[in-house]
Formats: C-alpha cells, structure tokens, sequence
RNA sequence: GCCAGCGUAGCUCAGAGGUAGAGCACUCGAUUCGUAAUCGAGCGGUCGUGGGUUCAAUUCCCACCGCUGGCUCCA
C-alpha cells in the first residue's frame, strides 16, 4: 500500500497512508490539535478536514487561530442560514451565501420580504441546527445529478449552467439541507456557536438591477463569545462617532427634507470648511491659478464633453423659458469649463504643465436611495484642479500629485488606500486611446513605488484613473483624491499648445481631487476624530470660562486678545455654575477651556484645561498661552 | 430608482382608536460658584404631508415626501 508524504509548517514530514484524510493527520500529530482542527490548507488551498488527501503535498491544519478560518466559518454559517430558511420557508430560492468582511450575508429568493421578526425565528432555527451538529458533507456530482437535485430552484440551475465542462461540482449537505458549493466548510454545524443576524435587505440577483430582487440576511459570525461582544460593541462605538450624529451634536450642519442631499453649514461648520479651503489655497498657492467659472451651462456644452450623452441622467436639467426646453443644466463636473477657458488662450510648451484649480459648486442628481449624509450629496464643492500636460510629463506629475494627495492626508493623520480603475464598458474614446492612457497612468503610479489595488472596468467614462480611498467609521470606504487621465476631452476640445517646433500640438489632461469634496472630507474627518478636531480645524478653539462675575473682565480681556491673536475664541460668563460651564465645553469638544479664577486674573495668568485630560489644569501666563495656541494653529500640530 | 425599516417638542425617546408625556435644550427668577449637569418656575407639538375607513385617527389603510440600512450607482 502507497503512502503520503505531508511537509508540516515547522518542516517535518509525516508519512501517512494514501488517501488519509486531514482528520487522520491531526490526529497522528495529537489529541488536541484534533479536537481543534478546523480546515486544512494543502499547497495553499484550504479543504475540508473529511477529505481524503491524494498527494505529497505541504499541508497546515487550520485552527481557530489561523485568520482564513474566520472565513471558513463564516461561509458555514451562512450554510446554517440557508438551512433555517429552508426550514421555514420550503419553496426559497437560493442565491449566494460568501462570507464578507467581519460576517456573511445569504440572498434568497422568496414570496415576500423578511420581517424583523422572520429575522428572530431563523436565527431561533439556526441554533436548533447547530446543537444537531450535522457534519457538512461533500460530494462530488456530475452535472444532470446536480440539474436534478436542483431542479425546483431556478437560481442554482443558472449557476450550474455556468460551470466550465471541466469545472468539478461540488455539493455540500448539512442535515436537511444541500446547496452547489464550492466548499470548504468546517467539519460540523456544531462548531458554529456566536453568531448573530444583523439585517435584511433587497439585492439584485446578481448584482444587476434588471433582474428579480432577491432578499438578502446579513450577519456575522465568530469563533470566540469575546470576539462576537467586542464586535458588536464596535458596531455601537461607531456609531457614536457617526459624522450625522456628531455633526448635529457639534452644531457643524443640518439637512433639511427641502434640500435633499444638499447640507446647510452652521457658522461652526462653515469655519471648518474655510480653514480646509485656506489650508489647501497655502498648498497651492505657487503652482496652481485658481480660476471659477459658471454653475449653468448650455446643452451645448454637454454635448462636445460627451456628458449630454454619457452622463445625463445625474445632471440637473433647467428649463431654459424662451425655447420651452430643458436646454440647460447645472454643473455636475468643472471640467469642460476649465476647457472653455484653456481655449480661450494660446499656450506654449513652455507654460506647461498648467493648473487650474477651483473650488466651485457642483450639482448631480444622484438616486434617492444612494444619498447618504455628507458623504453622498447631490450638492457638494470639490477641490478640483485640471492640469494641462504634454505626454512626457505625465510620470512626474502624477508622481507629484500622488505625494500632494496622501501628504495633505498625512496632515489629518489619514492613510488612503490606491486604486488604479481602467475603462469601463460606457465610456468615450477608442481603444487605441485608452491602451495608451492606461499604459501611461499605470507606468507613472508604478513609479510613485505606491501599493496600489487594481479596478478593472472602474474607470472614468472619459479616461482611467487613480483614487484614493479613505475608509468612514463604520467601514465603508470612500473615494476622496482622484487622479485621472484623459487623452480624450482635449480631442474634443481641440485643445492645443504651441511646441517648441512652433507647430500646434495636443495636451493630455488630468484631473485631480484632493479631499474629492469638503463635505465628504468633513464626513471623514468627523469620524476620524470622533469630533475631537486638533486644535487647527476646530471651529472654536478656545473657550474662556470666568469662575464667576468678578473676573469678568480679566476674561474678557482675554479673549480679546486670543482674538486679536488670530484664535477662534469664545466668552462663556453665563451665570450657570463652572461645572457646568466646563462640562459644555467638554462635551462640544473645545481644545482648550481656559479659566479665570481670582488668581488668574490677578496674576496675569490663566488656568487651562485641555480637552479629555480631565482636571489636570496648566496654569500659565496669558501670553505663553496666546503663544502656545498660537503656535499649534500655524503649524498644524495633532493636539490636543 | 429597487427592497426593508423608520418619521411624536430643537435633541433623545415614552405613549395609546376617544383630540399627547419625560429628560435635556430654550426663556425667566434665584444662586456668583476652582474644573463634566445648582434650584425653582415657564414656554414649547394641527404626532412628516395629503387622502381614505370610522361617531371619532396622531394611532388602522393608501399615496407622497424625507431619513436609515442594503442593492444599483458614485466625489
């Protein structure tokens, strides 16, 4: 009889008669990796522990210590979802169950929507299918068995009808319940124990909106009773740091069911967004000529951009009253203007790369259902800028705009992660265009030595692009800078320069974002400081709380001159105690609370508090605080 | 746009087929205080909007608007 040489992780070797299974190995190699072995990886794949392992191979056995087990787990308990359903609900459809970041979601096809209440009675279900403890069971089928033993469910008929003639398929059964799965899964249902069902929701069958909606069930699944708690009490942490909440907490904006996806700034917020916009100004202040062009544009324009025909659905339209037409719209991109105003010049080479930058408002009309707070509005201001280029410098100024983008990230304290997006299937231009924009783009991000993730089919419909994700705090990420490259517009345009052979030539232009909009920055930059804002953004930095009337006018005086400093200041000499005088100032999140006793006020100092260091006060002359402020709002500094 | 849930005072939330409550906020009065809520009084809602059922609707039904979570889409 033939044997099996498997190489462990630690580099021994153990022979094992052929066609030993995972169970056998970890139970050669002991009693408790037994009892603890989930999956195995065999050259890198992960299978099940039942099955019978064929060759040499490097093999580890997974435990619940190996991170791909969480996924395994998760896709089992999605299996256990779709048992309970199937319990409940003989006749549902089944989609796909994967496991997804943190949990697993399971589509099915039913007669009507899941209740709140369904939710509770599957989960119920769910646990009676676990204390079975059904072993998953897999089993290879040719494709009329599986036709067959999928004949009443519609969905999987698709996908079987999808599987390469080569392609192994594969059934797992858990108990009462069989599914088209690739697999792995763990050895039994009762290994699954913290788990938890979050919400439902409609999804298009395969993600296309043409077709039927299936209902879809969220939840998460983990292996240890902690791991479940602590993810549900970050659930709840995040939610307290929710832009919506702390916006109207911290009075920064509001939204208003008359403006829907368009925020109304407080002075708070307002003054927020001018020192951003100020801050980026500064940045680029040398290199850039900050232009603003209109909101309202002809068709006409829409039309040589390719809008009218690619985009016109997100544009707001405007009925122009003389030709009774909606000939109008209003700008969703800045774009074809800043194009308008290239145009209306002469360039040379020598003025090249030349950068329009702008902070105008634009307008897309967005589907209801996408709107989402401040970070998907249908009015926002990017700060947007279009560089005009000749080919060969493409590489540096990409090089240079990426180090742009994540340094004024690196300000906030915030890492983004790198797209690169190639074309998608809508989208102007021809192929030869967009090999050598793409080519282009991706040797100038190659360049910049960045890790970067590749979006195929991403792209802008006008040329590919680079973008720069930021994650909010409830894990969604966001695209905030944008790097894109389009060879097309100029062409359109007919756009020129005059090269040094004193022939005219065409420019490659890129479009850049930084914080992609304020509002969506700020969304950011709500959670990512939970409202705690250094000391540089926060709207108001100083509040000077005298301890009762007689230092009302060392306080006054004080703030005077934190003002006449340049400090966003306040005076709080309400007649409500200090406590709770100080409790306000803490639960807006000033920086620093500066208090004016009888000893301040008589000494010329002052006694001040720093916001989350509790009662830990530093008493100081007025000056040195004046400079200390001072200092800390110039430099930009993380603090307090 | 699609699926589901939600919409009661400025905010957070109770409530019930018989025309509404609490805490905080706000206003006034008292208190003048040494680092996270001083005490008292008062003001405040045609219960998102429109229609229907009913003797009676904010409560039940329908439509619309908005918000939330997904899907699609996207800065």
């Amino acid at each position: 009889m033939s044997s099996i040489h498997l190489t462990l992780p630690d580099g021994s070797v153990r022979e094992l008669p052929a066609g030993s299974t995972g169970h056998d190995l970890a139970r050669a190699i002991g009693p408790g990796l037994a009892k603890a072995a989930l999956a195995i990886r065999i050259d890198g794949q992960i299978r099940d522990l039942a099955r019978p392992i064929d060759a040499d191979a490097t093999v580890s056995i997974l435990t619940e210590r190996d991170p791909d087990a969480l996924e395994v787990l998760r896709h089992s308990t999605a299996h256990i979802l779709a048992t309970a359903v199937r319990q409940i609900f003989p006749n549902a459809g089944i989609g796909f169950g994967p496991p997804i970041e943190d949990g697993f979601y399971y589509d099915f096809e039913v007669p009507r929507p899941f209740t709140p209440d369904d939710l509770a009675r599957i989960e119920e279900v769910m646990r009676g299918v676990t204390a079975a403890d059904y072993p998953f069971e897999r089993e290879v089928v040719d494709r009329a068995e599986a036709n067959r033993r999928f004949a009443d469910d519609p969905l999987k008929l698709e996908r079987i009808s999808e599987l390469g003639p080569d392609e192994t398929i594969t059934v797992y059964t858990d108990g009462p319940f069989v599914d088209l799965c690739r697999g792995p899964h763990l050895p039994s249902t009762g290994r699954l124990k913290h788990f938890k069902l979050l919400t439902t929701a409609g999804a298009y069958w395969r993600g296309d909106e043409r077709r039927q909606m299936l209902q879809r069930i969220y939840g998460t699944a983990w292996f240890k009773k902690d791991d479940l708690d602590g993810y549900l009490h970050r659930l709840e942490e995040s939610k307290k740091r929710d832009h919506r909440r702390v916006g109207r907490e911290l009075d920064l904006f509001m939204f208003h069911q008359f403006a829907p996806g368009a925020a109304f700034w407080t002075e708070r917020g307002t003054t927020m967004i001018n020192v951003l916009n100020q801050y980026l100004r500064e940045l680029q202040r040398d290199d850039y000529q900050e232009i603003k062009t209109p909101l309202l544009y002809n068709k006409g324009l829409w039309e040589i951009s390719g809008h009218w025909g690619k985009y016109r659905e997100n544009m707001f339209l405007v009925l122009d009253n003389e030709t009774g037409e909606h000939d109008f719209s209003l700008k969703p991109m800045n774009c074809p203007s800043h194009y308008l105003m290239y145009q209306s010049k002469k360039h040379s080479y020598r003025d090249l790369p030349l950068r329009y930058s702008t902070y105008d408002v634009l307008h897309r009309n967005e589907v209801s259902g996408a709107l989402s707070g401040l970070t998907r509005v249908r009015q926002f201001q990017q700060d947007d800028c279009h560089v005009f280029l000749m080919e060969n410098q493409i590489a540096d100024e990409v090089r240079r705009l990426t180090a742009f983008i994540l340094g004024y990230y690196e300000t906030f304290g915030l890492t983004a992660t790198l797209k690169f997006a190639t074309r998608p299937p809508e989208r102007v231009g021809d192929d030869a265009m967009w090999d050598r924009a793409e080519a282009a783009l991706q040797a100038a991000l190659e360049a910049t030595g960045q890790p970067y993730e590749l979006k195929p089919g991403d792209g802008a419909f006008y040329g590919p692009k680079i973008d720069f994700d930021v994650s909010d705090s409830i894990g969604r990420k966001w695209q905030l800078g944008t790097i894109q490259l389009d060879y097309a517009a100029p062409e359109r345009f007919d756009l020129s320069y005059v090269g040094e052979d004193n022939t005219g030539h065409r420019p490659v232009v890129i479009h850049r974002a930084v914080s992609g909009s304020f509002e969506r920055f700020m969304a950011i930059l709500i959670e990512h400081f939970a409202g705690a804002f250094p000391v540089w953004l926060a709207p108001e930095q100083v509040r000077v709380l005298p301890i009762s009337d007689h230092q009302r006018e060392a306080a006054d005086r004080l703030t005077r001159q934190l003002r006449a400093a340049g400090v966003r200041a306040t005076l709080d000499a309400g007649n409500d105690t200090l406590n709770y005088r100080v409790r306000q100032g803490e639960v807006m999140k000033i920086p620093y609370l500066a208090v004016v006793g009888q000893r301040e006020a008589d000494g010329g100092t002052v006694a001040v508090r720093t916001r989350g260091v509790g009662t830990k006060q530093d008493v100081m002359t007025v000056a040195e605080f004046v400079a200390k402020v001072v200092a800390e709002d110039r430099t930009r500094a993380r603090v307090p």
